[in-house]
DNA sequence: ACATTGCATGTGAACGTTCACAACAAAAAA
DNA sequence: TTTTTTGTTGTGAACGTTCACATGCAATGT
């Protein structure tokens, strides 16, 4: 007798009557096990065509030990501030996107979570949601990736994970963009336009990316012979504020800088609206770079010239690893994703 | 024996015999039976916390005929192409941001998921994906809220939905906005500002809203005793360029309105461009509205006056009654949330 | 005092799948 | 041919939870 309260739903079993084979040859034939002749392997497709048979997520993460769920971690705070002003969440959407994607591809389904950053919350966050999900892999991203405690609880649980955006780590799988090269590439398009004098803003020391940008920068100076004149490497912090005040430094100085590049979107606009207010035009008195090219920057005026992470193509990769590799090649696996540089309009020669 | 590949996890029954109860007991505590003594409940909840347990989701639906699970269904080609191009989603961010934060306080995960727009190709996505997880509730997002397919099939399933501004439904729960009064207050904020002449340029006739928008500047208009000048009710289809022949149509009138309402952000934007191109100052000799205030507004020059949609509410909301209520319910309840009009600067006071 | 109700707890089965292993057939090797 | 290996299919158990029902015991009504 069915229980009343119960949907019936259409079971591997059901399929097996119908192809007239057991339930294991047809969960052999939904897991593409090689074992399986071929006209079995017609039979049993075409009797789950006609009865329109899913394999049900939950009963095969009770039975096998898979879940066929990936779970992406994100900054809760951060998040949740994004949204409830209504800014969109680039990192979010980005993410969402190439995660999605190639979890679908796979039969995997992402799932997204939002994790507090301070000690012990973040850890007890996480616990929490890999007992009740029991993902076959966790997606980290900053600041969540450079949290080691999380690493370690996963590692502890076995559960594989890859970081996003952290370099220099000797577990889980790594995909990261190469923040050094961008910051050359930055600079080097600069330099191509006859800017000599060309100025940083540095993000936030507590990001290692900051660090990555600011020694490309000086890298592609120096293969230029580009003397750096020290006032032009200006501290910030990834805020509006810190940028303006770089701006201002920069903008004071004798010998004003023909070019800037700031570490990201954020203090680019900073730059743009201090140049606004003393009158100097860009791109045709000074050109900016920014880092990240969040959605924003198109609406700014004139549209910002800007360094594009692969933050998809990072989340991609991220899940296709946990997918096809799991438990194995655990090793601090690094894989580095091309960056692009979009030219729009800050960017010009520099003047004479 | 433990079976070798599988990672053992803390059970029920660890927890039972760490209180002294039966299996039973720790499941009536955890779903807050009452039928539970308080020192027996206090004990089992304290073994639960020494011992970090938290249930396991894909047990709990197979054995029960909860899932804890909700699925979010949206548009699959054009959320695609929003991240394809690096612009954000905004209706995914917001819906995201209320769907996540109800269904957290409730125990339940927001699953999100894209379907295509065209039968049969959704029916059978929809179909998919309820096969799978079998959710406890599916929200639907326009445009799937619009199709009755897709509301069929899920009452079939006997899966409860929710639908996200559709209005006029007799099933299913429907949270919606109400687009004809957020009209009459866009209508009604330029009327005060002593503009009689207010054009109005409307949304895609496929959408129920673009009707109930006009209704609303109707009878904004009549209520003031404001004549409507036939060519001030523009037709347009939510693009760019419908709005920009539209405004062109408005500014070569003999009669020039002041002031224009636009029925989303993209028309508005392109009266917007049509105004700066005729040197038409705004707000000083036009006064623009908009509706749905997508993050790129607040970047426009200058930032738009709008209507806000209050997509993470509704979806709040539509969580809510599926978790609440489920399966009972199904009358085509109606809620309506509030809109916002933002004022910014693109609205001034009729010029003399 | 006795039957009746209601509350508190426990036991066995079920959910839909995969795993482990058994069984058998067919092909390859001896 | 006989033995061994390899490939194919089937059976029983397990996963961690909730459901249905049974049981015992206290409180209530007569």
């Amino acid at each position: 007798m069915q229980r009343s309260s119960r949907k019936k739903s259409i079971t591997i079993k059901d399929v097996a009557s119908v192809a007239g084979v057991s339930y294991q040859t047809v969960s052999r034939v939904i897991n593409d096990s090689p074992n399986v002749k071929t006209a079995v392997r017609e039979k049993v497709r075409s009797a789950i065509d006609e009865l329109g048979y899913v394999p049900n997520i939950a009963a095969r993460r009770m039975g096998g030990n898979r879940s066929y769920l990936i779970l992406a971690i994100n900054d809760r705070a951060r998040t949740l501030d994004n949204w409830a002003v209504g800014r969109g969440n680039d990192w979010v959407d980005q993410m969402l996107y190439g995660g999605m994607m190639e979890s679908e591809d796979h039969g995997y389904r992402l799932v997204f979570e939002l994790v507090d950053t301070e000690q012990p919350a973040a850890s007890k966050q996480l616990a929490t949601a890999i007992s009740s999900l029991r993902p076959d892999g966790v997606i980290l991203t900053p600041p969540h990736s450079e949290n080691q405690d999380l690493a370690d609880l996963l590692d502890a649980n076995g559960t594989p994970y890859a970081r996003m955006g952290s370099i220099g780590k000797t577990d889980g799988v790594n995909v990261i963009m190469d923040d050094e090269a961008a910051a050359f590439a930055a600079t080097q398009h600069l330099l191509k336009m006859n800017h000599r004098k060309v100025a940083f803003i540095s993000g936030s020391p507590d990001y290692l990316a900051s660090s990555c940008r600011l020694d490309g920068y000086r890298a592609a100076m120096k293969q230029a012979n580009a003397e750096i004149h020290p006032a032009w490497e200006q501290p910030g912090d990834f805020s509006f504020v810190s940028g303006a005040k770089a701006a201002n430094t920069l903008f004071t100085m004798d010998d004003r800088p023909t070019a800037v590049i700031a570490s990201n979107d954020e203090m680019a606009f900073a730059v743009l609206h201090e140049a606004a207010k003393r009158d100097i035009s860009v791109p045709d008195q000074l050109s900016i770079i920014s880092f990240d090219d969040t959605p924003g920057v198109r609406f700014s005026v004139p549209p910002l010239t800007a360094i594009r992470q692969p933050i998809a193509a990072m989340a991609k990769t991220a899940a296709k690893e946990l997918i096809q590799n799991g438990a194995n090649a655990q090793t601090g696996k690094e894989i580095t994703l091309p960056f692009q540089l979009i030219v729009r309009q800050t960017t010009g020669p520099a003047p004479k």
